[in-house]
Parts: C-alpha cells; sequence; structure tokens
RNA sequence: CGGGACGUGGCGCAGCUUGGUAGCGCACCUGCUUUGGGAGCAGGGGGUCGCGGGUUCAAAUCCCGCCGUCCCGACCA
C-alpha cells in the first residue's frame, strides 16, 4: 500500500448529509471536482470495477453482448424521436456548427444502429449492452455519488420479433438483476414503477432501501406488493358513513380553510370530508378531488391531465367565487373547469366546500351532485392495505440501482427499426431497455452497511477481500512475514492490500482499515513473531480469530468462504 | 426554477454584530522521544478572507452585483 493514492480524511465533509457522500469522502474512495462531478479514487475504482465485474457476468449468462456506444451523438438522431431538447440534455455545436448532444441514455443510438444492422427475423432476437458515461444536466445534484451529472450506466436493450419475444428478453433481465443485486450483497426489492419519460408498456424498478433514497416504495411486510409511490395503490378504508341526506345541506363554516379544522367543526373524521385541490394544466383549471386523509400525487394527476401548476388565488376566486377552502365540485361548470376525482370518491358522501366562502356542503354524493372523472390521483398512507391482500403497506425510502422498461416500439418505429418476417412481411422490432447504476449499487451497499467507526462492504463488492495491517518496518521480521502472507493469500484468489505505509501508528492504521472496511482485517506485529498467534478480525461482527501461523492461509480462506457464502 | 444556508491556509472552524497588523484544531515539513486503536515536546512553511464594484483615512468585517457549494421543495431514465 505504500505509495497508493489513498486520500482518506478525518472529519466529514461540511456539505455531506447522507451517509455513503460521508464515508466515500472519508474513506478516500471519490472527490468531488463541481456539483454533481465526481472523480474516482484507485480505492473506489476498485469497488465500482467489482460491481462491473458482476454485471458483466451476469449479462453474458443471459446472452447478452457488450457493445460500446459513443458519448456524444449528433443531435437529428434524438429529434426523430422528440427527446431533442429536454431539459437535462446537454447540447453543444461543434466547429462546424453542428449540432450534438452528450447522451443521457442511448435509446435512440442502438435502436439506428439496428436500423441499419437488422434485416430478417433470423437476426433476432438480440440483447446488446454497454458500461458507458452518461451525461445528465440535473436540475439539483445531491447526496454526493447518488444524484449526479456524469455518471457510468450499464444500459442493455433487447430486440425482438414480438411481444412474446420481449416477455423473455424481459424475463431474463429481471433473472439477471436478481443475480447481480443478490451477489453485490445489498438488500434491494423489484418494484412495479412508472414509465416516465423512457415511454413504452411496463416497467419495474430495482429499489434499495436507505434513508438517503430519493424515491419511496409502498411494499407490503411479504414484499407480495411492492410498488413505486409514483404509482403505487391501496385500499383506504371507510369511515362509518351514515346514510346520506336526499341532497346536499348547506351549513356555515365561518373561518375554516383547512381540513384538520374542518374535522374540528364537524367532528367527521378526515376520511368524511373531500379536499378540493385547483391546478392549472395546458387546457385550463382542473378540481382535483381527493379524501380529507389523502395527498393529491402531482405525477398521477399529470398522467390524466399532463404537465400542470398550482393555480393563483385569484384565479380561484374568478372559476369558483370563493377562495380556497370553501371549494368543492357541486355547482361548477364542466365546460369550465375539469374535475377529476379519486376512486375512494365513489362510496360514501362527503364534506365539502360549498363554492361560497365560510359555507361547506354536506352529503355530497360522486355522480348524484356532481360528475368527475374518476381517476386514481392519491398518494398511498401507510397502514393501508395492499390491493392483492398481502397485508398493509409500509412506505420506504429507496434509492433507484436499476431499472427494466418495456419498450415496445417507442423508439424502433420512428427510428425505423424494421425485421422481414417468416412471410416477407416488415415489421416493427419490439425493444426493451435495462438499466444499472454501478456507483450507487455501490453507494447503496455503504448506506447499508456501515457503523460508527466507517463503511462494512459486502464481500461482493468490497475493494479488497482481506486488509493486512503491518505494525512495524517492513524490513522487520513482521515485515517479510506480513509480504509473504500477502503473496500467500493472493495466491489462494484473495484480493488483499498490505498495509505497509512506514511512520503510521498503528492506531492510524487501524482507524482507516475500520473506515475502508474490508471484510477481513489481519494484524501482523511484533506478537505475531515467532509463534503466533496471528489475529484475524471480522469487520461485520468485530469478532477476533487468533489463529496459528501454520495454518494461516487455510483459516483466513475459510473465514472468507464463511462470510462469502461460497 | 422557488425557499434557506454557507464560502476565511489541504480539511474542520472562529473572527464579521461594534471596520484598525488574519487566528484555532487537525494535516504538512524538520529534530528528538514514542510505536497493538487517529502520540508527546520543540521549531517551521503555507491564506489576494469566492470574484467584481462601492462606502471609508482604513474592509474578512458595512453596501450592491455576480459566481460557487450544500440543504428543503419543484423536477428527475
Amino acid at each position: 500500500m505504500r505509495g497508493r493514492f489513498w486520500p482518506t480524511v478525518r472529519d466529514d465533509p461540511a456539505d455531506a448529509e447522507a451517509i455513503s457522500h460521508k464515508l466515500s469522502v472519508r474513506a478516500g474512495l471519490v472527490r468531488q471536482l463541481a456539483a454533481g462531478l465526481y472523480t474516482v479514487t484507485p480505492m473506489g475504482l476498485r469497488v465500482i470495477q467489482r460491481v462491473e465485474a458482476i454485471v458483466r457476468e451476469e449479462m453474458d449468462a443471459i446472452g447478452a453482448q457488450e457493445v460500446l456506444m459513443p458519448v456524444m451523438h449528433p443531435a437529428e438522431i434524438w429529434e426523430a424521436t422528440g427527446r431533442y431538447g429536454l431539459a437535462e440534455q446537454f447540447r453543444l455545436e461543434d466547429r462546424g456548427g453542428r449540432r450534438m448532444v452528450l447522451g443521457m441514455t442511448h435509446e435512440e443510438i442502438i435502436t439506428w444502429h439496428a436500423a441499419r444492422e437488422i434485416r430478417s427475423y433470423r437476426d433476432l432476437p438480440q440483447s446488446w449492452y454497454q458500461i458507458q458515461t452518461k451525461l445528465r444536466d440535473e436540475p439539483r445534484p445531491k447526496s454526493g455519488m447518488l444524484r449526479v451529472r456524469e455518471f457510468t450506466m450499464k444500459d442493455s436493450y433487447s430486440f425482438d420479433a414480438d411481444e412474446a419475444g420481449l416477455e423473455r428478453s424481459y424475463e431474463a433481465h429481471s433473472r439477471a438483476y436478481t443475480r447481480i443485486f443478490d451477489r453485490a450483497g445489498i438488500t434491494w426489492y423489484r418494484v412495479e414503477s412508472d414509465v416516465g419519460m423512457m415511454g413504452g408498456s411496463g416497467a419495474h424498478e430495482y429499489m434499495a432501501p436507505s434513508p438517503a433514497g430519493e424515491d419511496v416504495v409502498a411494499r407490503s411486510a411479504d414484499g407480495g406488493y411492492a410498488a413505486n409511490v409514483e404509482l403505487a395503490v391501496s385500499v383506504a378504508a371507510d369511515p362509518a358513513f351514515g346514510d346520506a341526506p336526499d341532497a346536499p345541506e348547506e351549513f356555515a363554516t365561518p373561518g375554516v380553510g383547512a381540513i384538520d379544522e374542518l374535522v374540528e367543526l364537524t367532528g367527521l373524521p378526515p376520511a368524511a370530508l373531500a379536499k378540493s385541490v385547483v391546478v392549472v394544466s395546458d387546457d385550463g383549471p382542473v378540481l382535483a378531488i381527493v379524501r380529507g386523509e389523502h395527498q393529491v400525487h402531482e405525477k398521477k394527476l399529470a398522467r390524466i391531465i399532463g404537465p400542470h401548476r398550482a393555480a393563483h388565488p385569484e384565479e380561484i376566486r374568478g372559476w369558483f367565487g370563493a377562495d380556497p377552502g370553501s371549494l368543492g365540485p357541486v355547482g361548477v361548470d364542466p365546460g369550465t373547469v375539469r374535475i377529476v376525482a379519486d376512486p375512494t370518491l365513489r362510496t360514501g358522501h362527503y364534506v365539502t366546500g360549498a363554492n361560497r366562502d365560510g359555507f361547506h356542503l354536506r352529503g355530497v354524493v360522486l355522480d348524484r351532485d356532481f360528475t368527475a372523472e374518476v381517476a386514481d390521483i392519491r398518494t398511498v398512507l401507510p397502514g393501508e392495505d395492499a390491493v392483492d391482500g398481502s397485508g398493509p403497506l409500509d412506505l420506504v425510502p429507496v434509492i433507484e440501482i436499476g431499472n427494466i422498461f418495456k419498450l415496445g416500439t417507442k423508439y424502433s418505429e420512428p427510428l425505423g427499426a424494421r425485421y422481414l418476417d417468416e412471410d416477407g412481411q416488415e415489421q416493427v422490432i419490439i425493444m426493451g431497455s435495462y438499466g444499472i447504476g454501478p456507483a450507487r449499487v455501490a453507494m447503496a451497499a455503504i448506506e447499508q452497511g456501515h457503523d460508527d467507526d466507517g463503511i462494512v462492504w459486502p464481500t461482493g463488492i468490497a475493494p479488497f477481500d482481506v486488509h493486512i495491517v503491518l505494525i512495524g518496518d517492513d524490513d522487520s521480521p513482521q515485515g517479510a512475514y506480513a509480504a509473504d502472507l500477502w503473496q500467500s493469500l493472493s495466491d489462494h484468489g484473495l484480493e488483499t492490500v498490505l498495509d505497509d505505509r512506514p511512520g503510521l501508528r498503528p492506531g492510524e492504521k487501524f482507524v482507516e482499515a475500520d473506515l475502508l472496511g474490508c471484510p477481513i482485517r489481519v494484524t501482523v506485529g511484533k506478537r505475531t513473531l515467532p509463534d503466533g498467534p496471528l489475529e484475524v478480525r471480522i469487520r461485520r461482527t468485530g469478532e477476533v480469530h487468533e489463529v496459528p501461523l501454520d495454518s494461516a492461509e487455510d483459516r483466513i480462506l475459510a473465514l472468507w468462504r464463511g462470510l462469502a457464502g461460497a
């Protein structure tokens, strides 16, 4: 290790929040260049490369073939799919004024190639992957390596003749991902996900639970149901509504605006109240209605009405004749305001605003007193039951570490990726796309594996398997022994590092070894020679094994196999 | 893009309110002692106080503008 570039730090970086951010900097794995731009050190690179090695093995195992595409692309290809000009897209011109983009993903490029190379059903199926740089002008990079503007991604793309073929390719990737994330040693969930800007007909995300995560998964205890909250659904228990009056009844609610004030005034549970939220879409005002205990989920609503913003109070007064706090759907002209109600409103009767300041209506019934489009627009609440009967849902913050998309013909159609089938008929290729972020896998491992002393790596992706701490000079007897041990362990197939840095005190070496977090630490000092024992410490548990010198390699190898489950 | 905070040797921070010779801890260099959990003593090097304007006899400090970084939100394959 002497002479190795391994810059550790004592203090947490001042601007770090996430544990993986603090520890990846302190353990000398990464260094920041600018917002969302990180350099990976030799030590950090070892971790990334181990993740990538697992990825390559498992991708190769399902017959995917590695390629490497440029990071810079002609703009026209992106224009063909309508994805030129996205806010996150870095754009530039070459010296000839030709418009270029830096790739945020590679659907366009791989499909452009497929369109030129695939001719016949005999050429299908294909799965091509690469591990390569992506650039995205994130509005807000954050949390160290978790959300960055430039990162390496494993992205693969499948090309099939039909939907059944896509299903096979999708399942093959799903199998590979299971093996990859299991081998990486992290806790992960496979969840239903939104197709987002990728488009297509179906998708799953691979999520590593962590407080630093930016996404939230709704999940039943046994994992029977698991979905991104962006599309998660649940069973909301109905309150005791009682009999509905024959028609809505107006009552005075002076000064009442918020739901909790209405709860206090009426004595009714929030679930018997209806919350009215006004937004403005490209096509005009929209009244979104959910029950009082729920929140409108912006993304779900956007899937129904498109991009939208919150309405200004003066706009609301114009449309409803009342201020926010007294709004409701009854009497609203559907020609002026589009009304979208959550399916929970289908049962029961509700208290809503009367569109008259200081008054509400009770006994409001959907389809009797007002009409609305009914669509799922609410966020699920923890404790609500899963729709598949697998029990109450928990809401878990997660890091997205991978995703798989059924793209269908979203890219092959505009880019002309077609083939001739057995009957000589031209058909559009059916595609899938599949991503993994190796650095995110590494950061998720840190989030999930650390203690007060530093990182506790899973055996699959630790920078080294064994960390030998030499106490003493390397020209001492123990120095010679440590060097021999390093050679011997390496010959046994263990990735081993020897800390033979001169001039450091033992305590410093121990502290830095703990910070780095390799699974096994071996201490070689003057206590070791001439008769042993050799101290072997397990990072995860802290347990210390004192092993005799004459069987040291075998014992260490056995301990390693036990840890690695091999 | 909205809200907030911060920018002072490599790192972590104080100094700013009330303008007056830039400081502390760690790290670094030299020497001696020390050496199984971030050593001790002594000596030493290193900072246009983010950048640009302004006020003032005098600006790290007050004012204006800009840039950068982080956090919350919006956004996010």
